[in-house]
RNA sequence: GGGCGAUUAGCUCAGUGGUUAGAGCGUCUGUCUUACACACAGAAGGCCACAGGUUCAAGUCCUGUAUCGCCCACCA
């Protein structure tokens, strides 16, 4: 039974899919006398459908992973999932709100078993969606966020982070999100410009005339000011601190301060303080010990502490707060004003600045060696540019608020006394308190930040606390390897708490990629509906032809625009590839004693292809070596397409067809078998298939997985071939670009004559000269043998040779005039240029040796070029 | 307000100091030539954003400018 004529990747796919969970290729040993090399998957949420990126982390890292398996590594691709706190909780309260419920009608208990129903359906789903991919990955290991090891890795980091001083408790500004009612840390607040005003309201003083005028962006959290601001050195003002102020509408008298950090060119240079709701507020209260006044629900409504305005949402508490202002004539001004206005990441809502209880990690401790790593290079990270952001955020560095006010999530190993104040941290569940000893004891309701748990995956999918031989085998870990978005979110915190907890660093190199988007450059969302889901894809392209799209002459850190074309051009390739191979495997059935290659008596397209091979095996060893893998990938793609098919399998055709020995076929078997190796890690699928398929199965491994990655010899790399071939080549192609200029059809048989300089290198491939060129008879002349008739002939002046077509009624000698004029012009400008290069004293003391004598070889050809052209001229007349 | 990146063919992008700057897609001309029309053969198409500088040599390194994009940042 033969290949199908067309490569079918849905009939490919599931068969070599089962031949690799099968041969258990993926699940490498603990084995000291082989290099460990690891990949840690970044766990994708629990949410449900994989998307591009995930496609695009899949494909990269399957690349390296496949690479090193092939050199001989025990190659680990560590896979998993991520509980993702909010996101997943999202989905799964949407589900419920279908049903008309709320997780506080179930309760705590019977939401979290919808929860870990819904994880059921999507970690298996994620699988099955990783493995249409083709992607390596070493199954037996995956791990979930809240399987039984994280969270013990979680709970110790907690509670020896809680004993070392490095997490605490306090009442701090924190970004709240009204709409999720939880608690986020900086970096899931998203900063936008929104067009909004500067209201200027004016205080009146508590004794006597005039008012202080201040200007605010949020008029409804006026309710909670407890003093106004303003700088000590600012004239105008400077005379009023120490005295007092109305606070309209809530009728409070509150303090006139004198704080440095007002500036005194915005607004009116009067700050109103409302140290609950304002970041810049609460730090000014702590310096002045002002009270706090919240009055925000944890839903966005006003709270009791707003007085009359108790239950409107902080938007028509606005309104309502303006409109009152206006009555009681103390609204001075509105002007058009457009500042960065948090959102939460998650849902979009606008965030409050709120002040409450929170679990915060200090970082500063945990920086410092984090920002060693990569200083002194033990990290690299790849781009480059990226090393600068991530010392820049590090050095920057916020304390980081990890408690959520979720349902889902690990839970914070602490308990609280109802008897005492003393707190009960813990990695097992208690049974009383461990100041008093009171059983009166109650867990804190909150869950962790789920970075939190991201943050310890490299070591704790190894098996962290415990001391396991993963852990000591594989870590730290090779590459890791993810999008430059979460740079911040998960690498910099993996690299601090994989210190802190290990003692050493997590991974070795940082490979950042970039975003997907679609054609236009947008991002993929689904609200505009301009996503490209990867297993449609995949259905329809196959799964090479979307690692093909994504990862094809991309380079590091750089976003890709996903396109339908980019795709046909895998799934094109992935076909040449398949119908290349089919030609070789089906000549080798008709061919089949035609096995051992014999180096010694090898004609120069066979030693030709073979050093073009081994060229291109050198190149993609140093560019994969270099974290280059689209550069590599398109090497291959050129190299089997542009060298390989375009040339030599078309030269193999007329010796295969003519019986001619030695014959072509063991180097076509070679470089096929080699080709695939090469391309493997890229393009898995077909390449396994067309392994499979393969005559010669002696020795060989039973897969191309594990089959060894090519190495460059370097035994046929040879220039004299390479020109010997290049004349050939272009030869033929001068022969078909002049049919083409004079339309003589595709059919016709025509007579050439060739002058060449040296006749012997020409002569061995004058039937492939004319075979390819179509041309019958061809005559090679030496140069001295001239006079060929010019009246009804179409001269082509090739590089160094001439050929000659005489094809009656065919011919304008004067369109071939001006052609050779022109030719000739460009050619004496080059002269020129290269003489006056060569004549000079700077280039041949300073340039290096082998550049000068390139220079003068172009030179002495671009002479003889001219010298041809002219002769012909003149022949011309 | 700081920082980073991009600017190369009609489009999307490679190009890691050294020939005449490349690929895919698109366009145009031919061709179903016994591996492949998801293909073959050929062609057209570039002041490498702009201005200076360094260098024997610059798309590539430096400085500045412009446009676009991104990240960070507590001026209400």
């Amino acid at each position: 039974m033969g290949l199908a004529k067309t490569c079918e990747p849905q009939q490919i796919e599931p068969r070599i899919s089962r031949l690799w969970e099968d041969g258990r290729y993926f699940t490498p040993d603990v084995d000291h006398q082989r290099k460990p090399f690891v990949i840690i998957m970044p766990p994708p949420n629990v949410t449900g459908e994989l998307h591009m990126g995930h496609a695009l982390t899949a494909t990269l890292e399957d690349i390296m992973i496949r690479w090193h398996r092939m050199k001989g590594d025990a190659a680990l691709w560590l896979p998993g999932v991520d509980h993702a706190g909010i996101a997943t909780q999202v989905v799964v309260e949407r589900q419920l709100a279908n049903e008309g419920l709320t997780r506080h009608d179930l309760g705590r208990e019977r939401f979290a078993e919808r929860m870990w129903d819904w994880v059921a359906k999507s970690r298996g789903a994620i699988m099955h969606q990783h493995q249409r991919l083709g992607i390596s990955c070493d199954w037996t290991r995956e791990r979930f966020t809240l399987d039984e090891g994280p969270c013990k890795a979680v709970h110790t980091t907690f509670v020896n982070l809680y004993n070392k001083g490095l997490i605490y408790r306090g009442n701090r500004i924190i970004s709240w999100c009204p709409r999720c009612h939880t608690a986020l840390s900086d970096l899931e607040v998203e900063h936008k410009d929104l067009g909004g005003h500067l209201y200027y309201i004016k205080y009146p003083m508590a004794r006597g005339k005039g008012s202080v005028i201040v200007a605010t962006t949020r008029p409804e959290t006026m309710l909670g000011d407890t003093a106004v601001a303003v700088n000590p050195e600012d004239a105008k003002y400077k005379k009023l601190i120490g005295r007092k102020v109305k606070l309209p509408i809530a009728n409070r008298t509150i303090p006139i301060i004198g704080d440095s950090a007002v500036e005194l060119e915005f607004g009116t240079g009067a700050l109103k303080i409302t140290p609950a709701h304002d970041p810049v507020d609460f730090a000014m209260a702590e310096r002045h010990d002002l009270p706090l006044i919240n009055v925000l629900n944890d839903d966005g409504t006003m709270n009791n502490n707003a007085g009359s305005y108790q239950g409107y949402d902080r938007f028509d508490c606005r309104e309502a707060v303006i409109s009152q202002l206006r009555k009681e004539d103390l609204l001075e001004k509105i002007e058009p004003y457009s500042h960065s206005v948090g959102h939460c990441n998650r849902c979009n809502t606008i965030i409050e600045p709120w002040a409450s209880e929170q679990w915060f990690v200090k970082t500063d401790t945990l920086a410092r060696p984090a920002i060693e790593a990569v200083e002194d290079d033990r990290i690299k990270i790849i781009p480059e540019q990226f090393t600068k952001v991530y010392l820049h955020w590090m050095k920057n560095i916020r304390d980081w608020c990890i408690s959520r006010q979720l349902w889902w999530g690990h839970p914070i190993p602490v308990w609280y006394c109802h008897d005492c104040s003393e707190l009960t941290v813990s990695m097992d569940t208690p049974s009383s308190c461990n100041g008093c000893g009171s059983s009166q004891i109650h867990q804190d309701p909150d869950v962790l930040d789920t970075w939190f748990s991201s943050a310890l995956w490299p070591h704790s999918t190894l098996g962290w606390p415990d001391n396991t031989e993963d852990l000591g085998y594989f870590y730290p870990t090779s590459v890791m390897e993810t999008g430059y978005d979460i740079l911040f979110f998960w690498v910099a915190r993996m690299i601090m708490m994989g210190i802190e907890n290990t003692g050493d660093i997590p991974f070795h190199t940082v490979y950042l990629h970039g975003l997907i988007r679609d054609e236009t450059g947008d991002k993929m969302s689904k609200i505009k509906g301009n996503v490209i889901n990867p297993i449609e894809v995949i259905e329809q392209y196959g799964a090479d032809a979307i690692r093909f799209a994504t990862t094809m002459g991309t380079s590091p850190g750089n976003d890709v625009r996903l396109s339908y074309q980019r795709l046909e051009a895998g799934r094109n390739f992935a076909n040449k590839l398949w119908n290349a191979a089919r030609f070789v495997i089906q000549s080798a059935e008709n061919h089949p004693n035609d096995t051992t290659l014999n180096p010694d008596s090898l004609p120069t397209e066979d030693k030709w292809i073979l050093g073009r091979m081994e060229r291109t095996i050198v190149r993609v060893n140093e560019l994969l070596e270099d974290y280059q893998f689209g550069e590599a990938e398109r090497q291959i793609h050129d190299f089997i397409w542009g060298e390989f098919c375009d040339w030599y399998i078309e030269l193999a055709k007329l010796r295969l067809r003519s019986g001619t020995t030695p014959s072509p076929m063991p180097v076509l078997l070679h470089v096929l078998d080699t080709s695939l190796r090469l391309l493997h890690p890229f393009m898995p699928f077909v390449t396994e298939e067309l392994w499979q398929n393969l005559p010669s199965k002696d020795g060989r491994a039973s897969s191309i997985a594990i089959a060894p990655f090519p190495i460059a010899s370097n035994e046929y790399i040879d220039p004299r071939v390479e020109s010997e071939m290049n004349v050939v080549i272009e030869i033929i192609r001068g022969l078909r670009n002049a049919r083409a200029e004079h339309k003589v059809e595709v059919s016709k048989w025509i007579e050439a004559y060739i002058r060449a300089d040296d006749e012997s290198a020409i002569k061995p491939h004058a039937t492939a000269i004319e075979a390819l060129g179509k041309v019958r008879p061809l005559s090679i002349q030496q140069k001295s043998e001239s006079s060929i008739s010019t009246d009804n002939a179409k001269i082509i002046v090739l590089a160094d040779a001439d050929v000659v077509i005489p094809m009656a009624g065919m011919v304008d000698v004067n369109a071939e005039r001006q052609r050779i004029k022109e030719e000739m012009a460009a050619c004496e400008t080059q002269c020129t240029r290269l003489e006056e290069r060569l004549s000079k004293e700077d280039f041949l003391s300073k340039a290096p040796a082998h550049v000068i004598e390139k220079e003068r070889e172009k030179l002495v050809s671009i002479k003889s070029r001219l010298e041809k052209l002219k002769q012909r001229s003149s022949e011309l007349g």
